[in-house]
DNA sequence: GTACAGATTGAG
DNA sequence: TCAATCTGTACT
């Protein structure tokens, strides 16, 4: 398993969308805060990434950075490749975004969907707490459910603020592998992106990218 | 200060 | 089709 250099982030970003195809986004989760007060090993969770977005600001229409604003909330974007950038959605849905190229560029990469490492993921079903509400639910999900769109996935490895600026070159509770896969031009489809109608003319551009035939991509 | 849209989701 | 409900922006 090879973790991710700093060279990886600071290319072109849509170089970036597409090479992220295949790679694994692993994070290291204290099992002491699931279990109470049992001392346990660390687990991990693994996910192979299977559909991305790419924004690029502040050209982008689409990109919370269009015309080079900075706000509170989207100041890590100008941060160089390789950090993580985390919002809320809609109140209720946390986004995962991977800055990309050098630092003062406004430009990442969303991971939309993810392939959970789980064997027979067809069959199982892995319970899931939303805490995201006031209430705690917890309530069974399909493997092929759990992370098939950008907020789930968020849920499922519980990734919140507190990861906002996370380094992925040197975090010990979230990274990214490269297991050797290979994806081929051939599998990935380019697509327009979802959910940005106001974009106007860049609501065209197709900077979606996900992994031919994949079943775990998000629905639309 | 108010109003409202938004890189979403699951229930009905 | 709709409601959950936080953040940013455009207004009064």
């Amino acid at each position: 398993m090879i973790r991710l250099p700093r060279k990886f982030y600071t290319r072109k970003t849509l170089v970036v969308a597409k090479e992220l195809l295949g790679k694994y986004l692993v994070r290291r989760v204290d099992k002491k805060k699931l279990v109470g007060k049992l001392r346990r090993k660390d687990i991990f969770l693994r996910g192979k990434i299977v559909e991305t977005e790419a924004y690029i600001g502040p050209k982008d229409r689409a990109s919370h950075a269009f015309g080079g604003k900075i706000t509170p909330r989207n100041k890590t974007e100008y941060l160089i490749g390789g950090h993580i950038y985390i919002y809320l959605c809609y109140g209720m849905y946390w986004q995962l975004n991977i800055t990309t190229s050098r630092a003062g560029k406004p430009e990442c990469v969303l991971i939309r969907a993810l392939e959970p490492a789980i064997a027979d993921k067809h069959e199982f079903t892995t319970t899931l707490t939303n805490k995201n509400s006031r209430k705690s639910v917890s309530k069974f999900v399909k493997i092929r459910k759990l992370a098939s769109g950008p907020g789930k996935l968020c849920q499922w490895l519980k990734l919140n603020k507190s990861f906002n600026t996370e380094d992925l070159c040197k975090s010990k509770r979230i990274w990214l592998e490269n297991r050797g896969e290979k994806i081929k031009k051939s599998e990935i489809v380019a697509a327009k992106r979802i959910g940005i109608e106001y974009a106007g003319p860049w609501e065209d551009k197709p900077w979606r990218f996900y992994i031919r035939d994949n079943s775990f991509v998000s629905k639309k």
